[in-house]
DNA sequence: TGCAAAATAGCACGATCGTTCGATTTTGTG
DNA sequence: CACAAAATCGAACGATCGTGCTATTTTGCA
């Protein structure tokens, strides 16, 4: 009988790999969000993990597959937590506000959280790469989708027929970019409250 | 008789010294705007200017000196180049339009021009340290700045007189930040245009 | 429980990093 | 021109980097 789901499954599950590969990649997010793309080493990881630098290397088989490694999950994870959710809030506006706030706070607000599709944006625009090519395809599947709802708070009525969703969306993204500069680097109070005004502003015209 | 202006002049005036420093720092802002101010490094601007190590290093001593010389280079060339030649416009809009319009062409059209503020701010937000510092204390200086020539269009009657400078600031800013990021990041078209669309919709309410 | 395979450790390599130090060359002036 | 100071070099240092190899341990199924 063939291999129910995986076509070359070898002998033994690597069960135990799958789970150290899914905490080492838990890590290297954390050390990633401070350290940047770029400041991820695998010694420093190694030693986070308590392992060998071998034994963490083996997992990913360069540094580059690391990095995009962390790439890949962040994307995971930044969808499962901003962008699905919103998807159960009605089309238009609402859902439009929810991505905002979803995405607001997740620049802003949570521990640990510098955003590697930001920070990535600044390391690797002159890098070109596999890591580059990655971070570009998760960043403009992020503005697609937002891009999708802005469209459909216009069709939905929510928004002036006229309305540029391109022209709002890049001025919208330029809410959070201000934010996360505030927020992280200046460390001005009130950056998050700004972004929302911003975002009224673009909302209401 | 008292030296005139230095107080403690050695017995040779260093102009060759000076030379070269100032040749090395052009370097320097060179490497920095495309690797970034954590991925400059002492080997490779001594290769590029065809010198050794040691004696790039001896102009600085230590790397933190030159990372921050690049920083404080960096700012009296955007004061230079971005902010003096606005103060000859007339106080209120044509001075905050033509600020913005140097800004924007700065971060988005000129070679070799990643904009060490910007990329530097990713890169220190959170790495504590004098590179820092320094980082913040003249980015605060451009806003502040900038923040004064928003002001006095308000008190010239060019904008309503109940608009929040500091909120206009947090939007202009985050436009030029999304230029940056479309422009040299993604290499969307027309992220120069959309900026000044953005500038041109804050003015107007 | 035995045994192949998977996972991990240990070690070494060449490179590059910032930095130090003593020798050497270059500079500028009396 | 001489001579002190300034500028630069060359070599070496310890550290860290990513990566390749070969053991060794651990895992999971027959």
């Amino acid at each position: 009988m063939m291999d129910t789901l995986a076509p070359a499954e070898p002998r033994t599950a690597p069960n135990k790999g799958r789970q150290t590969r899914a905490a080492i990649l838990e890590a290297a997010l954390g050390l990633a969000s401070h350290m940047g793309l770029e400041g991820l080493s695998i010694g420093a990881l190694a030693e986070l993990m308590g392992m060998s630098k071998s034994g963490v290397f083996a997992h990913f088989g360069s540094r580059e597959e690391l990095q995009i490694s962390v790439v890949r999950e962040y994307h995971a994870r930044f969808e499962s937590e901003v962008f699905q959710p919103c998807m159960k809030e009605p089309r238009g506006l609402p859902r439009l506000r929810a991505l905002f706030e979803r995405w607001v706070r997740r620049v802003s607000v949570e521990i640990d959280s510098g955003c590697i599709y930001i920070s990535g944006a600044v390391e690797f625009d002159d890098r070109p790469g596999l890591v580059r090519d990655a971070l570009v395809e998760m960043v403009r599947a992020w503005h697609q989708a937002l891009g999708r709802a802005i469209e459909l708070a216009v069709r939905e009525g929510h928004l002036p027929a006229d309305a540029d969703p391109q022209q709002m969306l890049f001025e919208i993204h330029g809410l959070i970019l201000a934010l996360h500069h505030d927020a992280r680097f200046l460390r001005t109070p009130g950056a998050a409250a700004r972004a929302r005004a911003g975002f009224e502003r673009i909302l209401s015209r």
